[in-house]
DNA sequence: AGCTTTTGGCTAACGCGGTTAGCCGACGCG
DNA sequence: CGCGTCGGCTAACCGCGTTAGCCAAAAGCT
């Protein structure tokens, strides 16, 4: 490339370090997501944020993608803490529903952060989003030995709250129920219904009615 | 601006119509987004697809993100047909079995456009997005009108079901469960287990044991 | 049929966001 | 004190969304 015909001038300028590490231009990402939206999340935005230029960030990141995938595994990791947190030390129903309410209070108070996690394929088996959702379904499982669940049912059990809870999430972060103000209400009935609907799985016959409905 | 120095020789050139309208280009563009992904649609790309250069869209779309809007507005439209065609003439367990069925068979053939449903916030009470919405919450009142729930919790009822199968297909598209291959047995259990849930609800009392948790 | 208007193509060009190359001072270590 | 690595920087590239403005083709009117 050509030389700049400023450099003759470098020593005018005095570039201090940052004192920046791949942690913090993650956290600061993340940080920034859950202010502006992380559709809005750039990478000038960023370093902006951090008080350096562009590029620089390359020094601590591989690519915006990159920053992504970090922001999501942190932000797994953060949420499985807080429901691991919220689950100590209870059982049934009061688990279910700590574990419910953490998780949302979550995606309520980092919305940025949860949107990084949604959409993202991890790479192998080896990437640390999968670690950190492996260490995630920790606690899940945790509630559900609080209810007796059949051993072979126990990863269908676990994909159903994941499901329920998950979705109820990104329904409301992204503003799926429509001007609604009883959310909570319908939250905590959800809750209920879960409850509900473990305490009855145990005592229903593990197969359903034989020829009662087309099986694909 | 400046005149193109080949505009004298412009009797040279002969450019017919492309016979495009604004649903031609939506339409497109929904083929496009599930052949190589939401993220992957592009202006050019859909161009390129429409036998047109990129700027000729304009003609016909206001923006990308006017794009996005119409296809999710026809992805949900579309999902409400075949769910409301799946439920018709059922009742109960083989109506639920049928709309959720439904909905992920959409959502495993059609990823791009359900990709384009996520992440949208309507602009008004009137934005097509929320009248379609509103459409296909049909089929699944008409389907917990199977179970005796009590009127004053239709509502939470129908977010938890949008909650538990959006939850669960969003979860599939995004690839959440990890190398696996039982989960179409998941999802049969999903709906033994919503099932069962439904049919608790109505013989259990409305409100929660008191005292037995915190209430927020 | 011929004129006019609208429609729907086109090229050129701008701005912005992500990314790379290459330069050089600051810091740590011998 | 010298030296190497680290972490800033500027310049530049590319692709994408978008706008301006030109012009033929279709449609409508007399």
């Amino acid at each position: 490339m050509r030389r700049s015909p400023w450099s003759c001038l470098s020593w005018l300028v005095s570039v201090p370090r940052a004192g920046l590490d791949p942690a913090a231009v993650v956290a600061a990402g993340a940080a920034l997501a859950d202010e502006v939206g992380f559709a809005e999340l750039t990478m000038a935005r960023l370093a902006e944020r951090v008080g350096v230029r562009t590029p620089s960030l390359y020094k601590h990141i591989a690519s915006q993608d990159d920053l992504n995938r970090r922001i999501a595994a942190l932000a797994i990791a953060e949420a499985a803490d807080a429901i691991g947190a919220a689950t100590q030390g209870r059982s049934g129903r009061d688990a279910l529903a700590a574990a419910a309410r953490a998780l949302r209070d979550f995606v309520v108070a980092h919305p940025g952060r949860y949107a990084a996690t949604l959409g993202i394929t991890p790479t192998g088996p080896d990437d640390p989003i999968v670690i950190a959702e492996r260490r995630g379904l920790g606690p899940f499982e945790a509630v559900l030995r609080g209810y007796d669940i059949a051993p072979q049912d126990m990863t269908h059990a676990l994909r159903a709250l994941r499901s329920m809870f998950h979705g109820f999430a990104t329904l409301q972060a992204t503003n799926g129920f429509q001007w609604s103000t009883d959310i909570d209400e319908s939250f905590e009935w959800l809750i209920n219904f879960v409850d509900r609907a473990l305490r009855c799985t145990s005592a229903a016959d593990p197969a359903p009615v034989p020829g009662s409905t087309d099986r694909r």
